[in-house]
DNA sequence: CCGCATCCTCATGGATACTG
DNA sequence: CAGTATCCATGAGGATGCGG
């Protein structure tokens, strides 16, 4: 090995600009990516690879190791290994994230093609494109989307979703990624999502949040 | 040239996923920079790239380039020639960006050392920093910095920024960059500021919005 | 001049093999 | 399984050229 002295590089902005600083930490390729699978929850060096098709082991691991020394990712020992997590300050990315996810929400409309999809990535989706809304009493519904379920919930203090748990909701609709979005997104009714899909419980809470 | 069919690579993540088609479309080196330049109003090639000292020129007009057939900037032929500005969609990217550039407030605190700077940039990190602020009746002081006067109101529908006008405001502080973003951000008093700079005018309004 | 296009060099990203 | 090491393709940066 060479003397690689400055190996995890910088190429820095070298501008006094909140934006510019936020970019020199995290606007490299991949980065922001990586910090949406972690959002929901720690994850292990290998499920994070397989949640990122496409990435390279070597630039994965680069990335976690200088998101780590800037402050955004942590380390933690989970029982069976290493756990990748967000510092707080990480997971405060969420918000910037979400209005960029929003802004990207007519991008979507065109499908999904031949891309990827993992149903993790609905977390950040759903309450990105329901940003604002708010429903009393709170609505929560269930998606099950490629086996995964994904637990939508509107209150008084706006949408937010997890990943399901024991928890589930009296309603989950067992649909793909397209129906789920197409549904949120308001580009299909409640009928149409639920004849592309199967519903499973009661059809109320999804035509309340839906209507 | 080789027959060069798809010069503007387009190293696209491929996923389905509103954050991944949103970094799609400007996630790459310099783009959201761009676009910072942009958003108080349209400029000319060379001022763009005036203002974003260590761009190179070839990618500054690819970046251009691509951002217009993506639909987010747009050229307009002004009188005195070509003028770069935002398209309706490209300007709404101001909210991610004024929240990005938020969660990189804590980077300024270390101050502003060698970087560059462009007074133009506090029209978005000043909202930036106040996001969420009111003032009823509403408040507005002028920074001016470098001999460019900032203008920062903040009213009932929170804080905003313009460059300033014939329609000077009544308080008018001069003063360097990291003493502006020291007040705005908190870390400087409002007489710690006026002490490092030169206050015109009336000292109510800027102690009314900073007290 | 201004608005780019070309050229050249080197840093960075991507794919894959490899190792503790 | 969790990363490293290696090699190649590509993109960034900087200087310069050139037509309008």
């Amino acid at each position: 090995m060479v003397d690689n002295v400055n190996a995890p590089s910088r190429r820095s902005y070298g501008q006094f600009c909140g934006l510019a600083r936020a970019l020199d930490v995290v606007g490299d390729r991949w980065n922001l990516l990586i910090v949406r699978e972690l959002l929901p929850g720690p994850l292990r060096y290998g499920e994070l690879k397989a949640s990122l098709p496409g990435v390279a082991s070597n630039l994965l691991a680069e990335r976690l190791r200088t998101m780590e020394e800037t402050g955004v990712v942590e380390r933690a020992l989970g029982g069976a290994g290493v756990l990748y997590g967000l510092t707080r300050w990480g997971a405060e990315l969420k918000e910037p994230m979400e209005a960029l996810g929003r802004w990207g929400v007519p991008l979507l409309a065109e499908g999904r093609g031949d891309d990827e999809f993992r149903p993790r990535w609905l977390t950040l989706a759903l309450p990105a494109i329901l940003h604002g809304r708010t429903a009393t009493p709170a609505v929560e519904v269930g998606f099950d989307v490629e086996g995964l379920l994904i637990v939508l919930r509107i209150d008084e203090d706006g949408p937010s979703a997890r990943i399901g748990d024991e928890n589930r909701p009296d309603t989950v609709l067992v649909a793909d990624a397209e129906t789920v979005v197409g549904l949120v997104a308001g580009a299909l009714t409640v009928d149409q999502a639920i004849d592309a899909g199967e519903l499973r419980g009661d059809p109320a809470p999804l035509r309340q949040a839906f209507a």
